[in-house]
DNA sequence: TAGTATGATTTAAC
DNA sequence: GTTAAATCATACTA
């Protein structure tokens, strides 16, 4: 099922203000001591206001910048800037291929198009190929109100900790450079729970479409119709019993199947008509029978006879294998 | 529920 | 590519 991309803060972070004591407390620990002298929590309720007035405090808070500005430079100087990342562009890709992300896809495409084409049972195609779409449709949901989401809070907790540090730049110095770098740092955290969400929604769709072509290969029988118009060519045309491809198109548009499954019809049809004629025997003569009044009513009906172009003559004749194994 | 029917797949020959 | 033949997997039936 779907797991929910939880928030991943490092080191235990809880609240916008841990997070930004966090990012800047590394370098503020290494300030020398008299800078954290001046930061001790027992020193501001009765010096803040002295320290903000302070004629001194402009300059000493920009020396405080810059050496806290060049420690951070030097510890991030040893970390290596992250790649671009090949993985969210995968991703990406996918859910766009999928019709996750993106205009939504209508009408056919994908894999529901092979199934709507290739099982036996159109209707039954239709239900598995809504089913899909529905199911699809929910994923596309459940996906973009989840981003919707993240984007909000990405926004609202940016929002919050720009204010709390400029808030606390008043008192404590943190550059813009640094709160710019900290809304960096939020949003490769909240990048990283976009990324798990688009992960979770690709195993989604494709957990999806594995069970959708699981059901594809159900087999189900043809429908009477379809079963009728096979068994009428086959036995009409017992001598020769391979239609041409135009044949085949016609077969399958007539009995809405797919060309492929007249071919495979008919192969399995030839090889136990062939291992086992007399069971077959009472059917072929039903469609014999079947034939000559469907014949005789042409005739009567003053039309030429449209028989079949190779007539049942009685010997099967394979083109393509002139074995005569196929004789009746 | 076992036996049978049947559509699909695989393999090998052509 | 098509086909025969064997086989698989599922649907159907008594």
């Amino acid at each position: 099922g779907w797991v929910k991309p939880r928030l991943l803060l490092s080191h235990g972070a809880h609240h916008p203000s841990d997070v930004a004591t966090q990012g800047l407390g590394k370098s503020w620990r290494l300030s020398p001591p008299f800078l954290v002298a001046f930061t001790h929590s027992s020193f501001f309720p009765f010096r803040k206001h002295a320290l903000n007035c302070h004629r001194m405090k402009p300059a000493l808070f920009s020396v405080l910048c810059e050496i806290k500005e060049k420690t951070v430079l030097s510890i991030r100087g040893i970390q290596e800037e992250d790649p671009p990342d090949a993985q969210l562009m995968r991703l990406d890709n996918m859910l766009l291929a999928e019709g996750v992300s993106g205009p939504e896809k209508r009408g056919r495409g994908g894999p529901m198009a092979v199934a709507a084409t290739s099982g036996g049972c159109p209707n039954d195609n239709s239900i598995e190929h809504s089913d899909y779409r529905a199911k699809l449709s929910q994923i596309r949901q459940i996906y973009h109100s989840e981003l919707e989401k993240y984007e909000q809070a990405c926004s609202e907790f940016t929002t919050h900790v720009m204010n709390l540090l400029r808030e606390q730049s008043r008192t404590r110095p943190i550059s813009p450079k640094e709160i710019e770098r900290m809304v960096n740092i939020i949003h490769g955290k909240f990048s990283t729970i976009q990324m798990q969400l688009k992960q979770s929604t690709c195993e989604a769709v494709m957990i999806l479409r594995s069970r959708f072509l699981d059901a594809r290969r159900k087999r189900r029988n043809f429908s009477k119709q379809a079963t009728e118009v096979l068994n009428e060519y086959f036995y009409s045309h017992l001598s020769n019993p391979y239609p041409s491809e135009e044949a085949k198109e016609e077969l399958a548009k007539k009995g809405g199947i797919t060309v492929s499954q007249v071919s495979n019809w008919f192969g399995n049809k030839r090889i136990r008509y062939k291992k086992n004629m007399g069971k077959f025997q009472e059917e072929a003569n039903i469609y014999a029978a079947k034939t000559a009044v469907d014949a005789t009513n042409v005739v009567a009906q003053g039309n030429q006879a449209n028989s079949p172009s190779t007539p049942n003559s009685g010997e099967w004749e394979p083109v393509k294998r002139p074995d005569g194994f196929f004789c009746l």
